[in-house]
DNA sequence: GCCAACGTTGGC
DNA sequence: GCCAACGTTGGC
């Protein structure tokens, strides 16, 4: 099983509203690294939600419900189907993963602007510590 | 096929 | 409001 972290801005699309809604299409994502982490996603896996722009923390846990499918008019783009786990008991703020040296090498501290990204098994287990966590 | 210009995103 | 990172576009 293999773990990611997908970001939203909350204005776009937020935690709560994925509450709301028990689940939703992670669709509209166009750039083609991060198309390639959608490909790779399988059902079971799980994802950290991260809400960027004014909150810039992680808030909750979705599990992935579907593989990819083609997203847009011409279908090369991949769009998933998510749903959430639970909320995080305390939120990972960047602040607080930029300041944990073991997770220096989270690929989406490498590449910022990447919305869809891989979280390591060990990154994973950190953020759940910082987020006061158990699944 | 290369690269400069430009647009977008996200954090500060 | 600014800037860095980075993807895309268009001219050559």
């Amino acid at each position: 099983m293999a773990y990611w972290l997908m970001r939203s801005e909350p204005d776009a699309y937020s935690w709560e509203r994925l509450v709301e809604d028990k689940g939703t299409e992670w669709d509209g994502v166009r750039n083609s690294t991060a198309r390639i982490h959608l490909r790779a996603m399988k059902p079971g896996d799980l994802a950290f939600f991260y809400h960027s722009n004014e909150q810039k923390a992680a808030v909750g846990i979705m599990r992935i419900a579907r593989e990819g499918r083609p997203d847009g008019e011409d279908g090369k783009w991949v769009s998933v189907a998510v749903e959430p786990v639970k909320p995080l008991a305390r939120l990972v703020t960047l602040k607080a993963i930029k300041a944990e040296p073991r997770l220096s090498a989270l690929e989406m501290l490498r590449q910022s602007r990447l919305s869809v990204s891989p979280v390591r098994d060990e990154e994973w287990m950190v953020m759940l510590e910082l987020g006061e966590t158990r699944l």
